[in-house]
DNA sequence: CACATTACCGAATGTTCGGTCGGTTAACAA
DNA sequence: TTGTTAACCGACCGAACATTCGGTAATGTG
């Protein structure tokens, strides 16, 4: 818990594992609905030490957003096999998203709770809208090469497609017995080939 | 917005739009975010006046949360045909849901972001617990008939179904040109017969 | 051992919170 | 006009809130 190691001086927390127990808390009760006294409880610490790591609640929660919009900009930025059509760079980001998400689950849990109540959160949000808007291109591009199907319209689409990732951050936990690959699997093969389907067929 | 209308003494809110001005509040600041002064600034009453018409902020919270249950319960309780198959019925409870959603849209924004940090929302996660559980059996029974894919467990078909549903109320705005029923229409399209099929062919 | 460095704590700050209370104001009915 | 009913308000309360500050405790290093 306690890990800064090789350091001069009383060990203590390091920023990381205090941001660990804070977002924890944050996903458990809601940002709003967590004290300072809460935090210190969980660290065992004192609410006035929490203050010698960060310069106040809200730095935790720009850092813990921070980390979540670093993860999921990533996958966009996986360059792409230059032969790829745009529904395969599709399917490839919405299997990618999936387990970005679950790797930095509570992260991305408080990400997408954010209402936009302060500045901080308010720039997450905007962030958001930004990878929203990037990934509505791609769907954009899938359909007219005609990868998906024409009767949806690619803004619809994305938001459904996106949608049904999102809402993993409220039940999936990665000590269930169902592993990321699975789950990723799984998810992209419902979204595109039906709930209906027999076996794929791409 | 001040709609009682032949009853005796001075004229006012009723409960209803009184709701319905405070649940507004909670979605765009959360529950936690939003304080009792916020609430008098939008109703134009001073923050007193509130507790002559509700017995405070809980209460507030509780009569929109049971509001979203009884109508989502509703849906489930609506009585199918007969002879309808499971997957049928699956379908219909989807298509349904989405319209209740949309109908209920404020109140079930509200639902579906319960941490429960009181008992009231306990009581509502709880209830919601139990709707997920009779949608999982209703999955369960569909895919003993063999009407919806088997090599997908049916909980997680049944948590992606609704994860994919529930996600509607971070985007969806009835003013936004997309009406109820196209949107449940694509929805229900996507998730049955997939993002790369052709026209329906069920 | 002493020194620098880092981690931590108790007590207090001003502010905001949800909620209470006694009294006033506006409407309708008689 | 008077009585009744319901709606509303200003002033206030204790508790919880995030944050500050002066000082103390524990470590690695010389």
């Amino acid at each position: 818990m306690h890990r800064n190691a090789g350091r001069v001086g009383r060990p203590g927390y390091d920023r990381d594992s205090l941001l660990q127990v804070a977002v924890a808390a944050f996903n458990e009760r809601g940002y709003d609905g967590t004290g300072m006294e809460e935090l210190a409880k969980r660290l065992g610490l004192s609410k006035s030490s929490i203050y010698h790591h960060v310069s106040g609640k809200e730095e935790l929660l720009g850092l813990a957003l921070g980390r979540a919009l670093d993860a999921l900009f990533a996958v966009l930025d996986e360059l792409p096999d230059p032969d790829a059509t745009a529904t395969a760079r599709l399917e490839h980001v919405v299997h990618r998203s999936v387990e970005v998400l679950a790797a930095e689950l509570p992260y991305v849990t408080l990400l997408l709770r954010v209402r936009g109540n302060s500045a901080v959160e308010r720039h997450a949000l905007d962030k958001r809208r930004e990878f929203d808007h990037r990934v509505a291109e791609l769907v954009t591009r899938a359909a007219a090469e005609g990868g998906v199907r024409a009767d949806v319209d690619p803004h619809l689409t994305s938001r459904l497609l996106f949608g049904t990732v999102n809402s993993l951050v409220e039940w999936y936990r990665p000590d269930g017995g169902l592993t990321v690959s699975a789950l990723a699997d799984a998810l992209t093969a419902v979204l595109f080939d039906g709930l209906r389907a027999a076996p794929a067929r791409n």
